[in-house]
DNA sequence: AGCGTATTTCGCCATCTGGCGAAATACGAT
DNA sequence: ATCGTATTTCGCCAGATGGCGAAATACGCT
């Protein structure tokens, strides 16, 4: 699966998507966690879902009846974190990278 | 200047911005070299660029009778060599974060 | 003040995005 | 095969985005 570092971006500049990332970085879950989560409509949550699988960033898998999501790009999570803490004003800095 | 992380990847979810971001994260350049490197007319970089400065990704500093950027956001740069690695199918791993 | 170059803003248009309800699909269980 | 629940896809509409040329602005210099 190719990553595209743009359509990366786009999947996580908007509210309920890196919301989602973010709640994905803190371990799996189904869809109606995230559901409850963003407070979007089931198809909305669906689509945003879609676009995030599509970049790469989340993964899904069926389990009994139901899909369960995770991150599948953890670089991800803790660069969203890492922007957190800058908009708390913390000082930022990513120290190390891929190897 | 508040970071507001859905803007940074907002801002970055673009072609010609993040190409912008990461030529950032090898120097200061200015408007000119920019315009140069994305291949897009004069406005539309100048458009780009007030996107990522409004998100606080990237700074701007009047030098002599021309306009110098530079990355306010360095993280943003190790991250999109980051995805970059992984884009060339390399693993993925950023190990530290802020501080 | 006036000139020239660097950069941004404006106005317009075409396309993309994101929201929702309704309908379709997928799959486990009976 | 049918049922029921979980999830995605469809169709529509309103608003945002991104491109460009033209015009406006900013600033250093003489």
């Amino acid at each position: 699966m190719a990553v595209d570092p743009v359509a990366v971006f786009r999947a996580l500049g908007h509210r309920a998507r890196l919301q989602i990332a973010e709640e994905l970085g803190r371990g799996e879950r189904c869809v109606a966690d995230l559901v409850g989560l963003v407070g979007l409509s089931w198809p909305s949550v669906s689509r945003h879902l879609s676009v995030l699988r599509a970049a790469g960033v989340v993964a899904d898998e069926r389990r009994g009846n139901q899909i369960v999501y995770s991150l599948a790009l953890p670089c991800v999570g803790t660069f969203a974190r890492c922007l957190a803490a800058a908009a708390r004003g913390q000082r930022v800095e990513l120290r190390t990278c891929c190897r």
